[in-house]
DNA sequence: GTTCTAACA
DNA sequence: TGTTAGTA
């Protein structure tokens, strides 16, 4: 079995990620509402969250955190780099300050809805 | 007791 | 987002 199988691997009940991440219930599901995440189900259908799941989630939070909207989450986690991202966090072990030199990278050809570009102003609030 | 969906504040 | 209602 290999890591991507382990990290996709559905192990936690809502309560566990609740604890793990610091979030509501209300918000994960809502987060998933918007295909941010994609736990599996139970038979009972109650979500089961992987170790993907509630990395998603912490980086949700990470953004969220900055002061990013969903709108800008979603195109920042759904559009290109998820995979990019995971790979380089899969391979390496991505520290902070590497992750926010990807981040702005990525957010610097991304459009935001609402704003067709960041301003110099909020990149440097986004990566203080 | 916990989680789920839907819906209202 | 919080929170409540009625279930499973």
């Amino acid at each position: 079995m290999n890591d991507q199988d382990r990290r996709s691997m559905p192990l936690f009940s809502i309560s566990i990620v609740k604890q793990l991440t610091e979030l509501t219930a209300r918000q994960i599901r809502y987060y998933e509402s918007h295909g941010l995440i994609t736990p599996a189900r139970t038979s009972g259908n109650q979500r089961l969250f992987s170790f993907n799941d509630v990395d998603c989630l912490l980086e949700i939070k990470k953004l969220l955190d900055k002061g990013v909207n969903l709108a800008g989450i979603k195109k920042i986690m759904l559009s290109d780099d998820k995979r990019d991202r995971k790979e380089m966090a899969a391979s390496h072990d991505l520290s902070d300050r590497e992750l926010r030199k990807y981040l702005k990278v990525k957010l610097t050809e991304t459009t935001i809805p609402g704003r067709s570009h960041l301003h110099r102003g909020e990149l440097s609030r986004f990566f203080q």
